[in-house]
DNA sequence: CGATTTTGACCAGCGC
DNA sequence: GCGCTGGTCAAAATCG
């Protein structure tokens, strides 16, 4: 699963529109892709690993889903297809057995520097919880994409190592385009400082563990 | 006045 | 069964 990412430039090829303020904008100095993570349908009786301690979410990556098919010693036949809900179906068939699927969502963890927590990312984002969770003094903020019909949520809290960095993950895909796309000539009130022509893809690595960043600044 | 945020309550999962 | 924890709900408050 690769997750790409493009500066927007949303100022580039247009005319008679001043650069914003610097002072408008967050300096975001490191920016960092934790995870890649997909997450079991609470309802199926699957299991993925590399769960990390410090989680409590039945999360793995995609390759851990090949780790567990080869311990898989029956399995004879493994497929992954993504399906209406823009979530992914794995179905898996072993012998003298019914084939079953599970379906998972997508998750992404970021891990940003920056001052503040709330960051535009191009989506409409409604608040619906915020709550203290254990051995962080800061909140951890609920959020829901506001386009009707998309169920995509995003968690926000302050690193518990270093308030210094904001954790931001994502559940789910977005069944829609983002707002900021069509919306060109409207800059959201905070837009993150893009270094010249970045990009960031996220690692395929096989090394799926929370605790090895990866980094992806240039 | 509609949209959004706040916040306490509620619920489910998990470990003991 | 009970307590702890994280996630969600929903009514009230606030904002634009």
């Amino acid at each position: 699963m690769d997750v790409y990412f493009q500066n927007p430039n949303p100022f580039s090829g247009v005319d008679n529109i001043p650069p914003p303020l610097s002072s408008d904008f967050i300096n975001v100095s490191d920016y960092l892709v934790l995870d890649d993570d997909v997450v079991a349908n609470p309802n199926s009786n699957w299991s993925l690993s590399s769960e990390t301690p410090e989680s409590s979410d039945k999360a793995g990556s995609i390759n851990d889903i090949n780790v567990i098919n080869q311990g898989f010693s029956d399995e004879i036949e493994t497929s992954i297809n993504n399906n209406s809900n823009n979530n992914m179906n794995i179905k898996r068939k072993s012998r003298g057995m019914n084939e079953t699927t599970v379906e998972v969502t997508p998750r992404v963890t970021f891990r940003t520097r920056s001052q503040f927590e709330i960051m535009d990312d191009g989506y409409k984002w409604r608040k619906y919880g915020k709550k203290f969770v254990k051995n962080n003094s800061n909140p951890r903020n609920y959020y829901k994409c506001s386009c009707e019909g998309c169920g995509v949520k995003k968690r926000v809290e302050r690193d518990r190592e270093d308030t210094r960095y904001v954790l931001t993950s994502y559940d789910g895909v977005h069944n829609h385009e983002s707002p900021c796309t069509l919306s060109y000539y409207a800059p959201p009130t905070m837009s993150l400082v893009y270094s010249n022509e970045w990009q960031l893809q996220q690692q395929a690595s096989a090394n799926s563990s929370s605790s090895n960043y990866s980094t992806n600044t240039n």
